[in-house]
DNA sequence: CTACCGATTGACT
DNA sequence: GTCAATCGGTAGA
C-alpha cells in the first residue's frame, strides 16, 4: 500500500480537473489513534470569484483565508454545526476548493465505527459533515498541509492496481446559489456515495 | 451583546 | 419524499 502524498503540482490546476482526479485516491488520517481513511468516492468543485457558492466569492474574510492560501492546504469549516473538509487548488491567491464529501473506509475502520458510534459502513463517512466526525477533522485541521504526509493527507491508491473508474457528474448538494453548475462528480454505482437519485449527465 | 445563517444530518410520513 | 434541530461564526447594533 503506498502512502506517498500526491504533490502540490496535483493541487495546482483547473478545480474541475482536480475534482474529478481526486475520486479514488485515497484520504488518510493519522491520530494518536492509529490510521484510519479510506477512498474518496464523492467530491464537489467550488469556484473562487467565478462561483457564487463559493464561500471566497466575494473575497476573503476571517474563516476562509486558507482558500487564498497554497494549492495542497486543507480548508476546514463548520456548517449546521458540523466541520466540512476541502482541498484548496489552483495557485497560491486563487480561491477555489473541492469538497470531499464521502470516502469507502478502507483503513482503521474500528476506530471510525467508535467516533461515529455505529457498525454500519456505509454511515461511517458518506457525507462531508459524517466523514470530518469519523476522521476527527475539525477547526485544528484547517490550513493542514495535504501533501506533508503528516495527520492529513491524500495518496494514491495503489489497490485499484489501474482499474477504470467511471465518474458520474451532477449538480451539488445543498447548495442554494449557482445550484444548476455541475460541480459534483462520483463513482458510478458506489455505495458509499451520499444524496439520492441525483440527475445523471455524463 | 443578540440575531441570523448554513457547501448537513437523521428522524419522520 | 419532507422537515426541523443543529451551534459556532459573523455581522451589526
Amino acid at each position: 500500500m503506498t502512502l506517498i502524498p500526491l504533490p502540490r503540482d496535483f493541487y495546482a490546476r483547473d478545480p474541475v480537473i482536480v475534482a474529478r482526479e481526486l475520486l479514488g485516491q485515497r484520504l488518510l488520517r493519522e491520530t494518536p489513534a492509529g490510521l484510519c481513511g479510506g477512498r474518496i468516492v464523492e467530491t464537489e468543485a467550488y469556484l473562487s470569484s467565478r462561483d457564487p457558492a463559493c464561500h471566497a466569492s466575494r473575497g476573503m474574510n476571517r474563516k476562509n483565508t486558507a482558500m487564498f492560501g497554497p494549492p495542497g492546504h486543507a480548508y476546514v469549516y463548520m456548517i449546521h454545526a458540523r466541520w466540512c473538509l476541502n482541498a484548496v487548488t489552483e495557485p497560491e491567491g486563487i480561491p477555489s476548493a473541492i469538497l470531499i464529501r464521502a470516502i469507502e473506509p478502507l483503513d482503521g475502520i474500528d476506530l471510525m465505527q467508535e467516533r461515529r458510534r455505529t457498525d454500519v459502513l456505509r454511515d461511517l463517512a458518506r457525507g462531508p459533515a459524517r466523514l470530518c466526525e469519523a476522521l476527527v477533522i475539525n477547526r485544528a485541521a484547517n490550513h493542514c498541509d495535504l501533501t506533508a504526509g503528516r495527520e492529513l493527507w491524500i495518496a494514491e491508491d495503489a489497490s485499484l492496481n489501474g482499474t477504470p473508474l467511471r465518474t458520474i457528474r451532477s449538480a451539488r448538494i445543498g447548495v442554494t446559489s449557482a445550484h444548476r453548475r455541475l460541480l459534483r462528480f462520483y463513482l458510478a454505482g458506489n455505495a458509499f456515495v451520499s444524496g439520492r437519485g441525483q440527475r445523471v449527465l455524463r
